[in-house]
DNA sequence: CTGAAAGCGCTAACAT
DNA sequence: ATGTTAGCGCTTTCAG
């Protein structure tokens, strides 16, 4: 058992060729080697179990077949779903992704930044909501600024707050829609259930629907930003006895949590309230009462978010604009 | 505006020190530079917007911060959540994880294994169900081998089919004890809804349920391996005018296309028909009627898998069971 | 078409 | 404590 892997050097002195020709024949772009010795090295590789060293090859080269990935929770459905239609689309590229879950915490979501920069990937891709704190803003640009001068290139999927092509979710937008949608159903008093106030998305959802809604303004109840924090709002909210007739939460995940605590009450949904959420996870498109949503393309938004970091560099950054679609299903019929 | 990046070099220069005092200052084991060089060499280094190179910092020092980890499909929740475990394994190691998502496809496994394996990251986790096949097994192992034999680890979160430190599920000691427990709650006519027969996995899991089963044998359709699988599978069960009491689903996302395809019928679940699932999916624990399944510690089994492939390699390829619990909700009521 | 040799950015002896 | 230098495995001129 040899301790280390065989290297190119091996496997030219296995075939009795130079360096060069070895490279040449095995990962060489232009085929200049003649066919008998070509065939020589191939043989000499596999006998000797040789595969190329990514890492050299990136330092001779100069460059890598890496793309970083950074997602505040990967076993969140949402951004699975993402990093699902980023693999894909990396795999056809020929390019490997590196994974890292923050947890949604900032310095976490900094430090792996620095450990994505140092791997020299061709692209980091930032998905997740912003947080809106200055300070943390601007460390994520020092950080980055001196990645994409020397030539790296970053996207976002999220709100455009960072200086970088990105791929934008029109959360205020579709919130309004829905908000619009929901009125139209003829539900009157209805309550949102968001996140943190510091994370984007919980604002521009709730801003959104509040926007579009045009009865008295909606009574908002904030939590996490997760099933347990839709659980929890909705007890608060069942509690505060205040009156309403139907709940939007700021997201599916959330609004499972809703429904769960409604349950625990004995609150028929959607007969004693009706529920609304937001970005349509695929594994739950099959629960009881089917749930009114906002479908957002994850995997394509994915896939897009990888295209545009590999793309040409545009001299400003760039906005794709990534629509939601109202989904209405059973858990707000029209009343 | 730099087209590459700053150098160690560029650093020493800029602080005017030797290479190799940068190198220890920035990123040596030991302090053995005085404060004032120190400060000197990080303030320019700083200036410079300067990151090592992991790279180059892997070669020299013939060893990565990477792990492998390759999942079938990382949108599927049974694998998110396993990755998630892992990634924050690593994270708290300082290892970086490179995943990729062979979509099952047996040729994607290979060729991804084969990345994995340039990468030459310390370690490769595979998580999915083995395919029975033995050609593939073996090109699979041809692969390993010479990875292994250079030092390289892997591990599996799998059936035992690799020569390799493995997290096994018991898939079929959980499935017959689920049959017993189904029995027990008064059912008599079970079916199995499975996946497709050369998946381990399935056929552990659909064997286990025949074996703890003590009535006549249970019905089994086959079908796809997910949500819609599910639903045909259900769909076909139904059309077949057999007469069953309870099913079975393989997991959870086949159980919830099966309570799909009920709702399609009308069939009341679980009062006309019992379901039960596999996995006990986090996601799908608000799901009405709460679905029967097995809990498996998927989080952990994560965790489990990297600290076995980071650890003290063995002799011979260590097995750590995971045992399911089965949890009996309100989709198979007492009968 | 093939080989020799100069790096790529960094670490780790080995000197001083 | 700091500097010099030889690699790490590979690609890529530059010669032949």
């Amino acid at each position: 058992m040899q301790a280390r892997a065989a290297t190119l050097t091996d496997v030219a002195k296995e075939a009795g060729v130079s360096l060069a020709t070895a490279s040449r024949a095995l990962n060489g772009s232009d085929r200049v080697v003649r066919a008998e010795l070509h065939a020589r090295v191939i043989e000499a590789a596999n006998r000797l179990g040789y595969t190329p060293n990514a890492q050299a090859q990136s330092m001779a080269r100069g460059s890598t077949d890496l793309v970083g990935l950074m997602v505040n929770d990967i076993a969140d459905p949402y951004f699975s779903t993402i990093a699902a239609g980023l693999a894909a689309a990396a795999e056809q590229q020929g390019l490997l992704v590196m994974l890292c879950s923050t947890g949604g915490q900032p310095e976490q979501e900094l430090e792996l930044l620095a450990a994505l920069r140092r791997q020299r990937g061709r692209a980091i891709v930032l998905a997740g909501s912003r947080i809106d704190d200055r300070e943390h803003l601007r460390e994520l640009s020092d950080q980055m600024e001196p990645f994409i001068a020397a030539g790296g290139r970053v996207a976002a999927i999220s709100e455009p707050k960072l200086s970088v092509d990105t791929v934008v979710v029109d959360n205020k937008s579709a919130a309004r829609d829905l908000a619009v949608r929901i009125g139209e159903l003829g539900y009157r008093r209805p309550a949102i259930l968001t996140g943190p106030e510091k994370l984007l998305v919980s604002r521009n959802r709730r801003d959104g629907f509040v926007e579009g809604w045009s009865g008295e303004e909606p009574i908002v109840v904030a939590d996490e930003f997760s099933r347990d924090g839709g659980f929890n709002a909705m007890q608060r909210l069942a509690d505060s006895g205040a009156e309403v007739d139907c709940v939007f939460a700021i997201n599916d995940l959330m609004a499972m949590g809703a429904m769960a605590a409604c349950r625990d009450r004995g609150l028929d949904v959607p007969g004693d309230l009706a529920v609304a959420g937001f970005d349509d996870i695929s594994t739950l498109r099959d629960v009881t009462p089917a749930l009114t949503t906002v479908r957002l393309p994850l995997t394509e938004m994915g896939r897009m978010a990888l295209e545009m970091v590999l793309g040409e560099p545009a001299a400003k950054p760039r906005r794709r604009k990534v629509r939601g679609e109202i989904i209405v299903r059973e858990s707000t019929p029209p009343r």
